[in-house]
DNA sequence: CGCAAAGCGATCACAGTCAATCATGAAACG
DNA sequence: CGTTTCATGATTGACTGTGATCGCTTTGCG
């Protein structure tokens, strides 16, 4: 028999995939009863993870945009369960009332959905988690002025003078391309600058990495690792590294995939 | 057998492919009833989603997220066939490798769906706009910083240096709250400085507005009718106050609603 | 103008789905 | 070893979505 918290994947996974679950289907593929699934849809909507409706359950992103929807469907079959769970931990972190700063980044975008109960001032450079935020959150979102940039829907800018310099945050909530012993780590010159740029908003950087990111990639430096406060990774993550961080001063933060999907959220 | 949420979904992206369904159509797609397409219709309808016609639907400018949705329905319902004649005659003023500014309002959200042939670098404040430029046309899209704003998704800033002082546009097209003698007129303070900043980036400004907005309302003055370099509206417009226009030296082009073309420019 | 065809809303019966309740069995605990 | 707790599965009555049919209205054509 299939335990609970495989079911749940499964259902999140083929909401993802499809858009749309019916319990009927996933009677078929789980084994479980009707009664049980119905039980877990209601638990994944009280959790917000899905939105049930006459017949199943449909993704809470339904309905969005093309524009997000294929920009985060790729990076989202990668490591997916593991960006949701550390996003879901770094969103713990936030509290009402906070000025907090999230970069674009798919794990950010993760983070966004669970930002929807909090009542925060919001800066970021990502068009999609712009449009998640004021659509599905209490909370007030603020952007940078500049061009946007189709494919990963972020605003750069070559420009110094901006509006976001009067923005001043208690936290930043960075996603990167990788991690290295040099620091954080991005793959586009634009794109780092502009997080270079965003990192001046705050003196608190909380980086958020899946366990996959410390596999050395990209070649443009945002900032050292002494820069860096907090680290929220999953329990995957190679154990030298967060060493090599802890002995630099950054908080270590671990999530377990497999707990921390949705009990915390309760 | 098809989901009721999938036939949604599959109705959605028709209307925003095609612009218009018919309930005949659907049922050789969907292999749902007729009766029951005419139900769904009915939904989306009531959600504002679209808009019925005899013998389907039509794209109600598409109802694209929870934010557009909601904030233009109320607008759409107003005045919505002369608006999208407007928007069309003006947006048939642009040529590829214009750079133009499109405020935030319901006539040039309307603009925008005209523009999806286009290959223009486009500067708006208006949240929705962006992004229907970004994930149905060409157009390159700049934006400024600010806090977006929810319920109209427009992009505000209090502070004067921005990323768009870099931005030199050839034409603006701008909607407006209403026209009076004197001058272009909003209701919101903030939102007629805003336009106020967006107009220093330009010369020729370009008013398009249906002819329903020589109502005088509204109490904050944008700037003087003497600013205005053309006019755009529909035959509907009071004879008195184009003739007043035009003594001031502004082109004045009228549309036929119902032919949906220009006729006379002055 | 009148007529035919198509589209429309209303109604009804049927099937699928829902929430609530109770019963079962397995693990946790004293 | 008995009790508690919890996830699960079955049953029930109520509800919702569906499709067929009935007139009525709108549209298009001569």
């Amino acid at each position: 028999m299939m335990h609970e918290r495989e079911r749940w994947q499964l259902i999140l996974t083929r909401l993802r995939d499809r858009g749309i679950v019916r319990v009927a289907d996933l009677v078929g593929v789980t084994g479980a009863s009707v009664a049980t699934l119905r039980r877990d849809l209601a638990k994944l909507e009280d959790s917000g993870q899905l939105r049930r409706v006459h017949g199943g359950a449909e993704s809470v992103a339904s309905g969005q945009t093309p524009l997000t929807a294929p920009s985060f469907d790729a990076s989202q079959t990668l490591n997916a369960d593991l960006k949701q769970a550390v996003a879901q931990g770094a969103a713990n972190l936030c509290q009402d009332g906070d000025s907090i700063i999230l970069n674009a980044g798919s794990t950010t975008w993760f983070m966004a959905q669970y930002l929807r109960q909090h009542r925060m001032q919001v800066l970021t450079n990502s068009f999609p988690i712009a449009q998640e935020l004021i659509s599905h959150s209490m909370n007030r979102v603020v952007l940078p002025g500049g061009e946007l940039y189709r494919e990963a829907g972020i605003i750069l800018s070559p420009f110094d003078e901006d509006a976001i310099q009067h923005f001043a945050a208690s936290k930043m909530f960075m996603s990167c391309y990788s991690i290295t012993p040099l620091g954080i780590i991005e793959s586009d010159p634009l794109v780092a600058r502009a997080e270079a740029k965003l990192l001046t908003r705050t003196e608190n950087l909380i980086v958020v990495a899946d366990s996959s990111k410390f596999e050395a990639r990209g070649n443009m430096v945002v900032c050292p690792l002494t820069r860096v406060s907090t680290l929220v990774t999953d329990t995957g993550a190679p154990p030298h590294m967060l060493d090599h961080l802890r002995q630099l001063g950054v908080e270590v933060i671990l999530i377990d995939p497999k707990e921390a999907k949705v009990l915390t959220a309760a």
